[in-house]
DNA sequence: GTCTATACGCAGATAGAC
DNA sequence: GTCTATCTGCGTATAGAC
C-alpha cells in the first residue's frame, strides 16, 4: 500500500518526465492521484522541494541497480553487459512509468538537465551519480585490458565517458528521431559497441603467438 | 545590421537554449533586445510561431553546414573529422551566443526535445535533420568500408546512430555532469571513436598479406 | 512599427475550517 | 491530513494611440 507521499513522488517523477519542470503544475499532480492541489504541500514545502526529492530518488535508485548489478561479476563483457541491460532497465520502467509503450524510451537526461540550471542541489546530486557510473564503467574496461578482452590503445577515461555518452545519447536520440526505435535495434547496438572496444581475435594472444611471425618482416614495416 | 525580426530570433534562441521554452518569456526577450514586448507580436503570430522559426532556423543552418563540409571529400576518415569539426563549431557558435565560455556547450538536444512533445511541425523538421545527417554518416561509411579503411564488421546502420547517440550523448553529458569538459578532452575523444571503428593496422590488407600466414595454422583454430 | 494600457487565465502558495 | 477559499504575480495575447 502506497502512501499519500509515495503517491505523490510517483506522480510527480511521471509528469516531470512528460512535461518538463515548469509545465508540470501542481494541480495535474494532485489531479494524477485524486487529492487537491493544497494537500501537497502538507508533504513537500514547495515546488522546488517535490522537484528536488524526485530527482534524489530516482538517482538513489538507479546507483543501487547499478552497483548491485555487477556485484560478483567478473568477466568485462559481462559487466558491461550488465550495465547496459540495466540502464535499459531502468527506463523502460519509467516509461511505463509515464504510461509510454515499451517502445518509447523517456529522455531523464533532459529531465536532469532541466532541473541543473534551476537547482543546485539537482546538479551536486547529479554529478555524484556520473562520478558513480563513469567508476564502474573504469573498472570495466581496467578489468578488460588486464584480460586481454578490451583493446589497449583506447585512453580508458576518454573511453568510460564515451560509453557513458553512447549509451545516453541512444536514449535520447531514440526521443527526438523518430525512425530510431532503439528496442528493435538493441542487440546489434549492443554488438557493435562490444566489437568496437574488444580485443580484435587476432590480437587476443599476441604475445605468445604473433611473436614467431613478427620476427619474419623487418621492424617498421607497416602492413 | 540586423532588422528587428532578426534580433528578435537571435535573443529568442539565445533565451529558448538556457532556459527552455516555458521559463523563456516574451519580456525576457523583448528586454534583451531593447523593445517592448507587444512589438514580437508584429513579426509573430504566437509564442509556438517564434519557437518553430527558431527551430526551423537554427536546423536549416546546421544541415546547410553539414553537407557543405563533406563535399569535395573522398576519404571517409576525413568525412568523419569534418562532420566532427562541424558540429563541434556549430555547438561553439551557439555557446557563444548563450554567452557561455567556449568551454560550456549548450544543449540542443534538449530544446529539440521540448519542442518536439508539443508542436508538430517541430517534431517533423527534426525527424528530417536526423534523416540527414544519418545520410550523411551511412555515406562516411560505406566510403570507408570499400577503402578497407572502416571495419566490416559493423553494422552500417546501427553504427550511423550509435554515432550520431556518441556525438550528441557527448554534447548532453558536458551539460549535465560538471567534470566533464568536451573541449579539454575533444582530441582524444576523437582519436577513440576512429580508433574503435577503424580497420585494424594488421587486417588492412589482410586478405594478400595474411593469407600465407593463415595456412600455417589449422583452419578453425581460436587465436 | 512601436508603444501604453489592459484583459484574462493559471501558476505557486497560504489561511483556516473540518 | 485533507479540504475550500483566496491571495498575488506573471504569463500570453490584444486594443488602439502615436
Amino acid at each position: 500500500m502506497l502512501t499519500t507521499k509515495d503517491k505523490i513522488i510517483t506522480a510527480s517523477i511521471k509528469n516531470f518526465l512528460i512535461w518538463g519542470y515548469e509545465k508540470t503544475s501542481l494541480s495535474m499532480i494532485a489531479e494524477d492521484i485524486g487529492i487537491k492541489k493544497p494537500s501537497i504541500y502538507y508533504y513537500f514545502r514547495s515546488k522546488e522541494d517535490l522537484f528536488t526529492t524526485c530527482i534524489n530518488y530516482i538517482m538513489d535508485s538507479l546507483e543501487k541497480s547499478l552497483t548491485d548489478s555487477i556485484k560478483n561479476i567478473k568477466s568485462s563483457k559481462q559487466m558491461l553487459e550488465s550495465i547496459f541491460t540495466t540502464l535499459f532497465e531502468f527506463n523502460s520502467n519509467l516509461s511505463l512509468l509515464v504510461g509510454n509503450s515499451y517502445d518509447k524510451p523517456v529522455n531523464m537526461l533532459n529531465l536532469l538537465h532541466l532541473g541543473i540550471n534551476r537547482f543546485c542541489a539537482v546538479k551536486e546530486r547529479i554529478d555524484r551519480y556520473y562520478d558513480t557510473l563513469k567508476n564502474v564503467f573504469i573498472k570495466m574496461i581496467e578489468i578488460g585490458k588486464k584480460d586481454n578482452k578490451i583493446r589497449k590503445d583506447l585512453d580508458t577515461n576518454a573511453l568510460a565517458l564515451e560509453l557513458i555518452a553512447w549509451i545516453e545519447g541512444l536514449f535520447a536520440l531514440s526521443t527526438v528521431y523518430s525512425s530510431f526505435n532503439i528496442n528493435t535495434m538493441r542487440n546489434s547496438l549492443y554488438n557493435n559497441m562490444w566489437k568496437t572496444i574488444a580485443m580484435p581475435e587476432s590480437q587476443k594472444n599476441g604475445f605468445f603467438k604473433k611473436k614467431p611471425f613478427s620476427k619474419t618482416i623487418s621492424l617498421g614495416t607497416k602492413w
